[in-house]
DNA sequence: ATCTATTAATAAGG
DNA sequence: TCCTTATTAATAGAT
């Protein structure tokens, strides 16, 4: 697969032999994870350069492969280890990875994978349990919705409330002013063409508004 | 590298994993060697099918090359030494324990259970999956029941096919029923009012009938 | 398991 | 190391 065909031997030039293991070495992690991945397998791969540099490719971590291998080969062998706690949490290890397993499979169904296998009686029941699944969701999301769409318009009708204070208020202080305006400052006892007694008078008091411009006023 | 591209994701159907698997553990194997001679590398390759059958490559022993990982990696946690072996262990069961809790949370998410505490666009993500999976499972469901009403319309075609033929047949012997009751019996030369014919006739040879009634005929 | 069309890897060269 | 290209090798899908 190149631009000739090569025989699987040393390769005695080393700067191509370096530049070949550094294609070839990205070539077998790709491959390593793509098998783990498409097969759903735990694989590991350990390589060591010739120059004594390590590059490693774990789909799950190096440990569990080596203490897996390790076991592997242990039952092959020896059948009598010693050590029964270490039994128990092996024991305790391998009931997990099954109910994981198990779990995974019907979880997969339900994702909708995995589906050939199933008799037409078990595709009914995963649809009405996907039906159900499905309103309880929907049911869950509107009851936010409308929750949401509620809260809302409560808090409009509050700020409604209050705009309708804040006009009475308006008109209440421009009344007051245009009187003050008929009688003359009241201050300095000016007289001063309308277009100039806004900037004249001082303003109103803080307190005849603070309490039209509550706080939960500027939350939206 | 095949005849069409395919997305690197865990092979739903459970037989063209399994076949892949084989080809591509091959590969990768085939590749390790290749590596390890090529550029003179020390390589091993460690490989649990996701049956949890093992399948390995180590270019000079896989002892070596764990030790030479250990070192490499400065861990110098002996891999045979049987008390980290259980702390192992008990890592391993909690990792799995884990695992299982997570995958459970969102397995009983997708059942409709404990909708509390997601928010509108999680519910949402949370809807679309289920219809999809909803959609998946009806296709497949439907396509079951397409099948069976095919198979059923071609088996009734055959039977209908096989009646038509029999009545063919029927039809035949009774002709040559009538022309021998006119002759009178071929065995006794008697001549018998018709309704007293069919008690003295012996029957018919059974080689007469069988080959209109296959054993086909019989099984629905 | 075998076949083969197609894609992916990679040898060679820069 | 990266890029390009011609060529071989791997393999997906079918049988």
């Amino acid at each position: 697969m190149g631009r000739g065909k090569i025989v699987i031997r040393r390769i005695d030039n080393s700067t191509s032999r370096q530049v070949t293991f550094s294609k070839r070495r990205n070539g077998l992690l790709k491959k390593a994870k793509e098998l783990a991945i498409l097969c759903d397998a735990e694989v590991g791969v350990t390589i060591f350069s010739s120059t004594g540099k390590l590059y490693d490719f774990a789909s799950t971590s190096m440990r569990s492969i080596i203490e897996r291998y390790n076991k592997a080969k242990e039952e092959h062998q020896q059948l009598g280890s010693p050590n029964s706690e270490v039994k128990f949490w092996q024991r305790e290890a391998a009931i997990l990875r099954q109910k994981l397993q198990n779990l995974q499979e019907n979880h997969r169904q339900m994702m909708g994978e995995e589906l050939s296998g199933l008799g037409v009686k078990e595709l009914q029941n995963l649809e009405s349990q996907l039906e159900m699944s499905l309103r309880g969701v929907r049911i869950k999301k509107d009851q936010i919705l409308m929750n949401e769409i509620q809260e809302l318009n409560r808090k409009g009708n509050i700020i409604h409330q209050e705009n309708v204070e804040l006009y009475k208020k308006v008109n209440l202080i421009r009344q007051e002013n245009n009187e003050l305006y008929k009688k003359g400052c009241r201050w300095c006892k000016q007289r001063l063409p309308s277009h100039k007694w806004f900037r004249h008078w001082r303003g109103f008091t803080s307190s005849s508004l603070s309490p039209a411009v509550p706080a939960t006023a500027t939350k939206l």
